[in-house]
DNA sequence: CATAGTGCTTCGATAACCGAAGCAGAGGAG
DNA sequence: CTCCTCTGCTTCGGTTATCGAAGCACTATG
């Protein structure tokens, strides 16, 4: 098991601080790791099911994330595949906010572009 | 410039949907970008100010993240520093959750630490 | 038995990132 | 004016993270 999963009180990657915000950084920083989240909040999946549906993201890096994201608590694994825990549903929420902006984002986006073509 | 910022609507690292909110997991999840945000919220910085404060991060990443966070519309630079926009600082209050929910993660991990030392 | 699915590992290639050094320009001091 | 210092930014060689294809061990099904 990798040791350098990002914990709340431990120094990261980019902050010797330990502050849990920073560890948070850390670990949702990483590549796929959002977006592994986002998707076992869609419904929970499998190994290969999460491969699909992340567009053939390479197994190395999934299998790793899967790790850190299991250290840090925020998913479980069972028979029928890997899920989100009561902290990381927690954490998708507190994420939810992101899906709104993202929206005003595309829109102010597409505006300022529609303005030089 | 780089062409290669993520921007909603164009399919990106990960994603070929163009979805709003992969285009965001995109930016975001790359290293320093939500750190960066998070600094200029506190305040406005100038370039080796932003350096300093995120513990000596590269100045060619540095300079690669700004460029891409001003490409997407989230801070501009005045003589002064770099400073977020509105947009930007409308995503860092969809992440301000992100806050708390560390704290709670902080109590849990402690929890989960002290019954197996 | 063969076939197909699973979670996961290995490994060479590529892209991202690091860190130290340096450049050009804008001041301020002498 | 020169010298010094600060700035935003660039360059470049080395390290690390990620990619992608292949393969392993196991289970289930036919």
């Amino acid at each position: 098991m990798d040791s350098r999963t990002p914990r709340p009180g431990v120094p990261v990657r980019g902050s010797e601080s330990g502050r849990p915000v920073m560890a948070a950084l850390d670990l949702l920083g990483r590549r796929w790791a959002l977006r592994i989240l986002w998707e076992l909040s869609q419904s929970p999946a499998g190994f290969r099911e999460l491969q699909r549906r992340c567009e053939r993201m390479s197994s190395s890096v999934l299998n790793t994330r899967l790790n850190e994201l299991t250290d840090a608590g925020l998913l479980t694994m069972h028979g029928d595949g890997y899920q989100l825990t009561r902290l990381g549903e927690d954490l998708v929420d507190a994420l939810r906010p992101l899906n709104a902006w993202s929206q005003r984002w595309a829109d102010e986006n597409a505006a300022s572009v529609r303005v030089r073509p």
